[in-house]
DNA sequence: TAAATAGTGTCTATTAGACAATATTAG
DNA sequence: CTAATATTGTCTAATAGACACTATTTA
């Protein structure tokens, strides 16, 4: 049976209303987005109901923690999908998120794993849409913000960042041309170490000035403030 | 007292949903945003609460038909405001949406008016921040996209395009270079015709080639398709 | 030594900002 | 003619893309 609800005027109101995550990070050089296996085979996005007295924001949050057991990530809101038919319960918005996590971070629950961000997966739904959504908006903010933040290490190479980048842009950078554009954002300085990983010259190590979502010196074509 | 629901399964749902409407135009070389005069003698945007079979988006160009008499106007997406306490009557989540429409548009009820965008204006509810937030998404995508469609008439002239950009982006752009990088966006095409209005030399008329929103040629850092 | 990775320097094309100079109208 | 607006052209600075070359490590 679907789901239904009548407010105290006598309309009827949405019977729930979902926040849905993308949960996104970069492994061995490809996007990879989280996604849960659901009883009836299909596959999902992670999310939950908004609580009476708790922003959608703090129910993704929870979401997050639950799935991943990480609590202080990056997580931006991307756009709310409300087409009255969305969901077959009833009538349940869902306000989507955008997650961005490291690398190295395990699904704590046994239902969710990893998948191909760029992947032709069938999602229940409609997580595809979203998921499509939230590609294009990254691609978007990259060289305009520190998204980068939420996926590389505290400390990081230029080789790191470059990966992290190509990824999400899915494209490649040439890596002297990438080093002197990252640097000339001013999001990065140098932590003044290097890192040794096998053979080859050792790289210095660099960390973002602002660990918090911040706009770059983006455009040229600048807005006075 | 305020409005409640509850759904079928047991759980408090929220009590409506709301479509509020950021509407702004550019007149007289100032962005002005339209308002709404409220029994209470304050303000607040145009919005309406989303019908059951009805996408936001519908309920968002319904609230425009009736406050403005348009229907085919630039409409988009802003984000969700959905802080539990947003609304005094009660769990009210509303999904903000941006629409541009020609600055000839004449309110068509009796309470709505024009106000300067960036006054310091209260409002009613959190809509200051949601036309806080619309200011910064209309700056952030001028020159990214076609945005000044919605504003311009059918046919303009580039002062005119000049005079919209300039109160969009709070700022004065060199007449010369703006009519080169309008130009070079290859957003807009010259129609052959000119306009002749009081003395000077009668300026060439243009018009955007897509009328729907689209993006330009954007970035040089590029993302592949 | 060779192989691998990191980093510097340079050349060119594009884009942006400023502004001089010219063009075309009304009065 | 003068005032006003439109448009062309030019100069410079910043940015982006490509790539040659040097530097430092492991094996």
């Amino acid at each position: 049976m679907a789901w239904t609800a009548t407010n105290s005027e006598g309309y009827e109101a949405p019977a729930a209303l979902a926040a849905d995550v993308v949960v996104l990070t970069v492994r061995d050089a490809r996007l990879e987005a989280l996604t849960i296996d659901r009883e009836d085979g299909t596959r999902a996005l992670p999310g939950g109901f908004v609580q009476r007295h708790e922003s959608p924001e703090q129910t993704a949050r929870r979401v997050l923690g639950d799935k991943t057991g990480l609590d202080a990530v990056y997580l931006e809101q991307l756009a709310t999908f409300a087409a009255p038919t969305r969901d077959p319960r009833g009538w349940i918005p869902s306000i989507a998120y955008i997650s961005l996590v490291p690398p190295a971070t395990q699904p704590s629950d046994p239902n969710a794993r990893w998948t191909s961000a760029r992947g032709r997966h069938p999602l229940a739904f409609d997580h595809r849409a979203i998921l499509r959504h939230a590609l294009d908006r990254l691609e978007g903010k990259l060289w305009w913000s520190n998204v980068a933040v939420g996926i590389l290490p505290r400390t990081f190479t230029l080789s790191q960042a470059r990966e992290v980048y190509e990824a999400i842009a899915n494209t490649t950078y040439d890596p002297p041309t990438f080093a002197r554009d990252l640097r000339t954002t001013g999001l990065i300085t140098p932590t003044g170490s290097k890192r040794t990983a096998g053979p080859g010259r050792p790289a210095s190590l660099y960390r973002f000035h602002a660990k918090k979502p911040q706009w770059g010196a983006g455009h040229r074509k600048r807005i006075t403030g």
